[in-house]
DNA sequence: CATTTGGATAATGTATCCAATATCACCCCG
DNA sequence: CGGGGTGATATTGGATACATTATCCAAATG
């Protein structure tokens, strides 16, 4: 018998696991307005489910920051402002900087191998135009290296902050010439950790950083814009 | 049916806000010992309320790493480890520095005001002998100064790592001498602030940080601790 | 004797029902 | 014509009932 394919049993996931990780999904993928209500009784029906698990995943969602919540008046999704998203930025620039120093000292083969297979997939998911793949290897690509510093909350933290912003990687990534840089800078990221150079690393990640600031302030400072 | 539980029920104006906020108190106070297991009857019971506004508390705390979580298993108050203890303080140590920096950019009189009268309240309350007290007016004082950085996702995440090691400054505080240097080193913070004076301002909340790392780590080596 | 297997028990997960609150259209009154 | 109450309705909050899953122990099996 085929031992591993029977060891991996996997159990069905609740539902409110599954809930929390559809809501992520959408608001990622924007099909909800920003200040828009996320009211109970439409969700479970959309995902067939009661409104419990429902009114569980928001409270998840909400000390994360991702909804906001008023006793009696429900839930509704956050909106970023130019200021909220700079906040993010400056907050991930601190935290990834002693994310990289410490993945450093403990630098090994096996997150190298696997930052390169994740930098890999992000190229191949944009010379597809596929730019839901290239958010998710980016992703990968990025978390591999902050959980190699072995800090789980500061790995937890830069999870958040991340998905605050996840929406709008898609606005970035829709420029040809805002995918190339994002290639360009992986390898030299890449490079850097390879060489354990700190300082290079975590300059790298800056500009990397502050290029995507640059590029949603413009679009963030547009009229019409909440 | 609790008894003084029960005869302030009403007072936040949800029952699941209530929960959170007593479930908080008694983490903090240490009514629960680290990994013991979280009835939701039992708690239900104990607030005088269903199991739902339980469960949502839950999900809170959870999200805030106060409890660990398994599906169909429960829920269980969080453990520190030292190793955890030390990336609590070390990224403390990264956002206060921060926040340190923007407070002193917006420094005002009122923040100034409010600090002092914090640290008068911790004073007297060291004084009286009242722990409780003596932590609540401490959380102020710092949390004064991290609201005048005006980020509000920073203050919330010092929050809640505050929050995971609130239990640990019963134990510190109980050492007079502990007391006492955490007056003096409040006095010196005030005065940089008033000074403006970023560096210093920085140089001491990290030493005042180190101490109680200090103290903390004899104890949690101590053996027989988790 | 070690292992396992079956079921009893207790806990969690979910659905459904009821209560409390906010929203809003409407009417009354100034 | 405008402002403020007032009830109907929708939505959220909470309680209870039911379903699912884990845990534990005893008996059967080798």
């Amino acid at each position: 018998m085929s031992e591993d394919a029977a060891k991996e049993f996997r159990r069905p996931p609740t539902a409110q696991a599954f809930v929390l990780a559809e809501l992520r999904r959408a608001i990622i993928a924007g099909d909800f307005l920003p200040g828009e209500p996320l009211r109970q009784n439409t969700l479970a029906e959309r995902f067939g489910v009661s409104r419990v698990p429902v009114r569980e995943a928001f409270k998840v969602l909400e000390s994360e920051g991702q909804v906001v919540y008023e006793p009696h008046r429900g839930h509704k999704v956050a909106s970023l402002s130019l200021t909220d998203l700079l906040e993010v930025y400056r907050l991930r620039q601190l935290l990834e900087a002693e994310a990289a120093q410490a993945a450093v000292r403990n630098r090994s083969d096996g997150v190298l191998a696997a930052m390169r297979a994740s930098a890999r997939d992000v190229e191949a998911a944009s010379a597809a135009g596929d730019l839901l793949k290239m958010t998710e290897a980016n992703r990968r690509f990025h978390f591999e290296l902050l959980a190699a510093a072995q800090m789980p909350r500061l790995e937890r933290i830069v999870q958040v902050l991340w998905d605050a912003t996840e929406a709008y990687r898609f606005v970035y990534y829709g420029a040809e010439h805002n995918r190339a840089t994002v290639e360009r800078e992986h390898a030299g990221i890449v490079q850097a950790y390879a060489d354990g150079d700190v300082g290079l690393l975590v300059a790298l990640m800056d500009e990397h950083r502050e290029h995507a600031v640059d590029a949603l302030r413009t679009f963030l400072e547009a009229p019409s814009r909440p």
